[in-house]
DNA sequence: TCCTTTGTTCAAAAACTGTTGGACAATTGG
DNA sequence: CCAATTGTCCAACAGTTTTTGAACAAAGGA
């Protein structure tokens, strides 16, 4: 494997809990929940940071098997493990979403007013 | 007011997630649980490690707005923000429990099979 | 090949966390 | 009053987390 994640039976409630126990972290998962479960790249965490930040909480979120991170090219496409995480936690997922797709909302418009996170539009 | 809680709507999630993001604080839910809801002291969280360490945790679950405590005699009767949470993060105490039940039954197990922590029975 | 894009890794610094042991405080009972 | 019970507070310590900036690496396009 090219990028090491937690087995489904490895995965821990206390480290999930760790793991989404920061702002940022909430509002990253937030972002995959906001666009319908689509993959994204790290570049599309738009207002949360520098790519070197996003890049140390990603692995956090991975560690925890929270998400799950796909090679593509120079990309990193990161989706929730949502089945494993309501295999395990029913409920658990769904409860944090709601809260963390407004984080990630939120983000996504002060990102938009404030363009020095956005690269050149041209 | 004699011991400092956050008011409801101070309550946020990703604290909520910190403070829960630690095996004895998952454990200290637990037992909460275990009973019914019922009150407990500090006292009453066998196995899960010494008192300076119980006030410290149980800190750390009241600043987060976790459970409500009141001093009763030379006690702290400490329950769960149950409604408060339920109120704000529909689905989520539920989630979580289910698991911390399980590390709270164990830790009492373990504790009733190794009497250092139990006092005096006589 | 050279440059761009996308992200990772490293070292350093600052802040925070969890644990320990001892002292302390408040309440209750003898 | 004196002692026991129940917890809190304090200082210290080791370890962890988060952040920053610079260097690095991998893939793809001109």
């Amino acid at each position: 494997m090219t990028i090491s994640h937690p087995d489904t039976d490895q995965i821990e409630l206390a480290n999930v809990l760790t793991a989404l126990g920061d702002e940022t972290r909430l509002a990253m998962i937030g972002y995959l929940a906001l666009d319908g479960g689509q993959e994204l790249a790290c570049g599309q965490f738009y207002g949360l940071g520098s790519k070197t930040i996003l890049s140390y909480h990603l692995a956090k979120l991975r560690e925890a098997g929270v998400v799950q991170v796909r090679p593509e090219g120079t990309k990193r496409m990161i989706s929730l493990r949502r089945a494993d995480l309501d295999g395990k936690f029913p409920g658990f997922l769904d409860a944090v979403l709601k809260n963390a797709v407004t984080l990630a909302a939120e983000a996504r418009k002060n990102a938009a007013l404030e363009p020095e996170e956005a690269l050149a539009s041209d």
